[in-house]
DNA sequence: TAGATTGTTAATCGATTAACAATC
DNA sequence: TAGATTGTTAATCGATTAACAATC
């Protein structure tokens, strides 16, 4: 699968544009982004062609039209809700999260297997029992979810998952999850970044 | 700065590694590694042969003296201890995290401003007020640090660290940080991941 | 105009893959 | 031995960088 390093770099440059856009800045210029995400202007601008909007040379990019067009690329017209399932320590970090507006995307509902922690409302966000998520997925259409359920049962959530509809997965569990080619599985591996902070910090 | 692909893999083999372990497993095929970590097993091997261990065309790989290869390769002999800044939703979804034992490196301590949130014990961690992390860190010879404050508060937590001797950081608050070139900093950009599997889902 | 930025192409760099002799 | 795996090299692939004419 193709364009992974352009994707991530246009989800960097959607936050910045946002934060431009708060700060009421109208124009903007590639070795500008590209100072902020750590790349060359001529990447920001081989990117930026790739979602179909083109510069000025004088003026730069207008940043509240270059951000619709970055956020069409990536929704579609339409926004994107996602599910979350395990409200753990972590579910509970990432409700908050998103829901302090840090993404562009809302997490619709969480799920959990154990009752007590269900049918309440954090940070915005609806807790229902796990027995109700397939309804959910269904009626909302959703086709994205996050996993930050314990090791030992994220290959049967996202086994779950798969069944009623899912086709793209955040896992933060720290297990490889096994799923069909359909489906896409994003690990966010959090003890393997912080392998990469020790080695690089000590090279 | 080079191997960042390598440096990955071989934190997820380590993973892997410790879970034959546990499972009394002696010995390992290239290909076994591969197929849990979606690479070739020829990558596996030249992984290997970077950290200078030598495989055996019968038997494949020793699990447990690889992985102690590896360990070596990681930290040099000695045990690699980090502390985290920022006792919100997040920073204690991580020291349960890491108390699982889910990463072979130990949060020896947590810091943060707000009084009310220190001086406790949370899943193993000592909880310290946020004056105490300068002395902290000389007297432990800290080299790593992980960030989970919020967004306002994260540079300047990262200027502090970097003047108290912190040469890594793995930073979970949604914004690029500005440190000189002698730290490393890793993003753990949340959204983006989420972004990335929203698009890739919907390919 | 002059100057800075644009889109675009060619060159470079690095990482992955394919192929194979050497090994146990 | 026969067979599967090893280390290693060459070929391929993709992404980044350098360079430059076109643009406002």
């Amino acid at each position: 699968m193709k364009h992974h390093k352009t994707i991530e770099r246009l989800s960097l440059y959607r936050r910045l544009l946002q934060n431009l856009e708060n700060d009421q800045v109208e124009n903007v210029y590639s070795h500008h982004l590209a100072g902020m995400c750590n790349v060359t202007a001529a990447i920001v601008r081989k990117d930026l062609m790739g979602v179909g909007y083109l510069g000025n040379p004088r003026h730069g990019y207008q940043v509240n039209s270059l951000l619709k067009c970055i956020n069409v690329y990536f929704e579609g017209n339409e926004a994107n809700n996602v599910i979350l399932v395990g409200i753990g320590n972590l579910g509970r970090a990432l409700m908050s999260y998103f829901s302090k507006g840090n993404s562009s995307t809302t997490i619709l509902s969480a799920f959990d297997l154990d009752d007590s922690k269900v049918n309440r409302v954090i940070c915005n966000v609806k807790c229902l029992p796990y027995d109700e998520m397939k309804t959910f997925i269904n009626s909302n259409k959703i086709k994205t979810a996050i996993i930050c359920v314990p090791k030992v049962q994220a290959q049967k959530v996202a086994d779950n998952l798969v069944n009623y509809g899912i086709k793209g997965i955040l896992n933060f569990a720290p297990t490889r999850l096994l799923v069909p080619d359909s489906v896409f599985v994003e690990n966010a591996d959090i003890s393997m970044f912080l392998d990469k902070v020790i080695y690089f910090a000590s090279k």
